[in-house]
RNA sequence: GCCGGAGUGGUGGAAUUGGUAGACACGCAGGAUUUAGGUUCCUGUCCCUUGAGGGGUGAGAGUUCAAGUCUCUUCUCCGGUACCA
């Protein structure tokens, strides 16, 4: 009769389908969400549809699994949910030259993607699955809208916007990146209309002082990032009486201390400040140079080499503490949008005043004596420590923070000025003139004005439109949808017209992690209970490209939540992870580099399971892998060589581990031991070493050693196998499976250290002698001081280096080392 | 400029609270198995000397019995941001 030759190799393929079948029929990770264990909640910042998953994806995904999974594995209730950000331009621009509806692009993607996806093996609970593009679901980020609406968090006003002239719409300046298109690296340019807000402003206090929740837990750079996209600036605000005019200008300045050096006045070019100083003398150069202003675009203006124009506008102001009088220019150095679009310039002390000054003949005046070359003549201005000077009262003072508060102080006194705090965080710009977004909830009446759509009639649904219809025109699609935009007032029931932009996709992607908590609630965005039990976040895992943009929306919606009572949190991401690229040849993969590589074809040649463990494999999960650095095919010699450890054994089911080769025994626990705590501080890579490491002695205890029928190799299999599944669900599955367990490693449990066992019994201890080891000896781990003081001083080689000399001190830390000082 | 982060073999990377630097791999070299290739297995692999010797974590100082780790100075690289008053 012929035994069946067991294959000697296991067929990834055959084990890929036959396990995510099995995960899916019994929901393997579906939480239990009935009380009876604790909590926790991963998230992978949700994938944007576009085509089908990439090496990217692979990283990304595969950190939140092994957080996910180790988190089940350890008796937690775990919530590990995924969805897609399914609205936007991509989706458009496919449906334009395809004649379609942007639908059918993202939907058949999502499609592609989800395949993908479960291929994968993510422990994902697919049942709390969403889309942002589904109405079911925007009907909710539109009601949201309405909660903002009504809080006065959502405004409309006219102001100069950033413009993509590609993609024809405006962008929020934190989608403008070095003056381009954050998405078509367009040359962005500015464009007055009128577009919705969302204040988030309000909020940049608290989105500052709140970031003290996330310290430690969230990376350094992100929080940096925050920090300085806020931009808290303290200073004061200084009035300057305009020379002939009831008008008064106040300016915002870091250094009211400089005040008695200001010499001249800027105001922004476009700021209603200029048109209604402007005399009538200066009008035509004004207006010329607003003109000029006008046509540049943001990286012209943003370049700090240009020199520095303006026009002078005729009129003077008044210095409040000298009473002289100052000449006032405009120039686009000035911004509009920040502080109050008008400053004071101290050219002594501020390189860009000084700049302008020595461009415009205007006067220089030290008021700090740094020590250093004077500015009139270096040219350079001097912002540093120093003494008062040419400052009446605050003459021959030192100290810069005393300066301020004086100036400051006197300045309230005379009701000329106050100390004050700007940032540089602007409102958010939501409106899109673009078709694939949520539909913006309010009528336009010429009777009642704005009007928000009742609740009862949510959601504002897109209309049929595809094709050409979507072309981009400058204004949004959805204007020339004539049966859509055109209906009655709410209030009035007279004709009125839907607003016709769209929301910005951020707007979406803003809380989409509460709606997992109450996946297809019907009655409301989220019901209160699921996501007091659900949130915060225990572990977001993304990209850093969200460092600043989706981030800071999230954590500005989950406060505005937080303040209408509906959630009882303020950060809703309580420790965050940033996985690194994939590249590949030191360079981003690209189309034109030719160095692309094919995720599927990676997953065709060496299974999901490699691919999986060679991306945690390849560094810490923060860093950038370069795929000519690593080796799939080793990571696959390594997955077979588990899997044939585990067909090795040949004791029974519940063999007792005590019984085992206790050697091999110290090996597993001590391993589990480390890799147990390098999960906890996510040294994933680190787990895998240690686990090569685990096979590699089980190997040998087989072949060499105690053979497959020792029990103690049973228990390292079946660790293998637990941990394994981490990172190699598949083979972890058919090694649990090939040691006689059922139903799926995915469900049992994390195995108990043995602390006495992974406790080194002996260890080599270092004698140093001056520094230098000159003994290595075995010691028991147990050993005493004295003893090993003893034992290090007594040995040969230490005697020799020792020389005779004096022993002046000895420090001993057993079992690990002893130090040994000799007397100079 | 400002703010973050990082510099360790030929390569990716290890190294609790300062305590044997280079775990685990890749690559390379040699060997066994194989008709051959591949696979699998074994041995070696920081550098210089090659005897139990010396040097070594970007560079330079410092603290310490002991520094990749802490302090100061400095260089380089990466990321973010920048007429933000």
């Amino acid at each position: 009769m012929s035994e069946p030759t067991a294959p000697a190799e296991y067929d990834a393929r055959e084990a890929q389908e036959k396990w995510q079948a099995y995960w899916a029929d019994h929901e393997t990770f579906r939480p239990l969400d009935d009380g009876t264990k604790q909590r926790r909640y991963v998230l992978d910042m949700f994938p944007y549809p576009s085509g089908d998953l990439h090496m990217g994806h692979a990283e990304a995904f595969v950190m939140g699994d092994v957080v996910a999974r180790f988190w089940k594995l350890r008796g937690y209730d775990v919530l590990h949910p995924l969805g897609w950000d399914s609205f936007g331009l991509p989706a458009e621009n496919a449906a334009i030259a395809h004649g379609t509806h942007p639908a059918q692009w993202t939907y058949a993607n999502i499609e592609t993607q989800a395949r993908s996806f479960r291929r994968y093996g993510l422990s994902v609970d697919w049942s709390r699955r969403l889309h942002t593009s589904d109405a079911e679901y925007y009907r909710w980020t539109q009601w949201l809208f309405l909660k903002f609406y009504e809080k006065g968090l959502a405004y409309r006003k006219a102001s100069y916007v950033n413009w993509c002239p590609s993609c024809m719409t405006v962008l929020a300046n934190e989608q403008v990146v070095q003056g381009l298109c954050e998405r078509c690296h367009s040359v962005v340019t500015k464009r007055q209309l009128t577009q919705w807000y969302f204040k988030i402003t309000e909020y940049a206090e608290r989105l500052l002082d709140d970031m003290a929740q996330l310290e430690g837990k969230w990376p350094d750079r992100v929080l940096a990032m925050q920090r300085n996209w806020i931009g808290r600036s303290q200073g004061a605000y200084v009035d300057f009486p305009v020379e002939g005019q009831s008008t008064v200008i106040t300016v915002f300045t870091t250094r009211p201390d400089t005040l008695y050096g200001a010499m001249f006045m800027v105001v922004a070019p476009e700021s209603d400040l200029a048109a209604e100083l402007v005399t009538p003398d200066c009008l035509t150069d004004f207006e010329a140079y607003l003109e000029r202003t006008k046509q540049a675009t943001e990286i012209e203006r943003q370049s700090t080499e240009r020199e520095k124009t303006g026009v002078f506008l005729g009129r003077y102001a008044i210095n409040p503490l000298t009473g002289e009088r100052i000449p006032i220019w405009t120039a686009d150095y000035v911004l509009s949008e920040y502080g109050t679009g008008a400053i004071m310039a101290v050219p002594a002390h501020d390189q860009r005043d000084l700049d302008f000054a020595r461009a415009h003949g205007l006067q220089v005046r030290m008021v700090i004596d740094t020590g250093e070359d004077d500015p009139t003549q270096s040219g350079v201005a001097t912002a540093g420590d120093g003494t008062y000077v040419n400052s009446s009262e605050l003459n021959g003072l030192r100290d810069k923070k005393s300066g301020i508060a004086a100036i400051c102080e006197k300045l309230e006194r005379d009701g000329t000025g106050r100390s004050a705090v700007t940032y540089r965080l602007r409102d958010w710009l939501l409106s899109r003139q673009r078709f694939w977004g949520c539909p913006i909830p309010i009528i336009h009446c010429p009777v009642d004005g704005e009007v928000p759509v009742p609740e009862d009639q949510l959601p504002v649904e897109l209309p049929d439109l595809r094709g050409a219809a979507l072309a981009p025109k400058g204004i949004s699609p959805l204007a020339s949808a004539k049966d859509w935009v055109n209906t009655t007032c709410p209030r009035c029931g007279g004709l009125a017209t839907r607003d016709a932009d769209t929301m910005d996709t951020f707007v979406d992607s803003s809380w989409y992690f509460f709606r997992y908590c109450s996946p297809g609630d019907t009655n409301k965005a989220f019901e209160h209970d699921d996501v007091t039990r659900w949130m915060p976040v225990d572990q977001y895992v993304g990209g850093v490209e969200h460092a600043i943009l989706h981030l800071l929306y999230s954590r500005f919606f989950t406060k505005v939540l937080f303040d209408l009572h509906l959630v009882d949190f303020t950060e809703p991401f309580t420790r965050l992870m940033n996985q690194g690229q994939v590249i590949n040849r030191g360079k981003a993969m690209s189309k034109s580099l030719g160095n692309g590589v094919d995720l599927g074809a990676q997953i065709d040649q060496y299974g999901v399971d490699a691919i999986r463990t060679t991306v945690v494999f390849a560094g810490p999960p923060e860093d950038d892998i370069d795929w000519a650095d690593v080796s799939p095919s080793a990571t696959l010699r390594f997955l077979q060589r588990a899997w044939r450890v585990a067909k090795d054994v040949s004791s029974p089911v519940g063999s007792d581990p005590a019984t085992g080769d206790v050697s091999l025994r110290r090996v597993t626990h001590r391993i589990l031991n480390d890799i147990t705590e390098l999960l906890d501080i996510r040294r994933f890579n680190v787990c895998v070493a240690r686990l090569m490491e685990l096979v590699n002695a089980t190997r040998k205890a087989i072949d060499a050693g105690p053979s497959g029928a020792d029990p103690a190799v049973r228990e390292a299999a079946e660790f293998t196998a637990v941990a394994l599944s981490l990172f190699a669900p598949y083979v972890a599955e058919e090694m649990w499976q090939a040691l006689g367990h059922t139903p799926s490693v995915a469900e049992t449990s994390w195995p108990e250290v043995d602390p006495d066992l992974a406790a080194a019994q002996v260890v080599t201890m270092a004698v140093q002698v001056q520094g230098k080891v000159r003994a290595k000896i075995e010691v028991p781990a147990d050993i005493s001081d004295a003893e090993a003081e003893k034992l290090a001083l007594a040995d040969e080689n230490v005697g020799r280096y020792l020389a005779g000399r004096i022993v002046a001190k000895v420090i001993v830390r057993a079992p690990k080392m002893v130090s040994i000082v000799p007397a100079a």
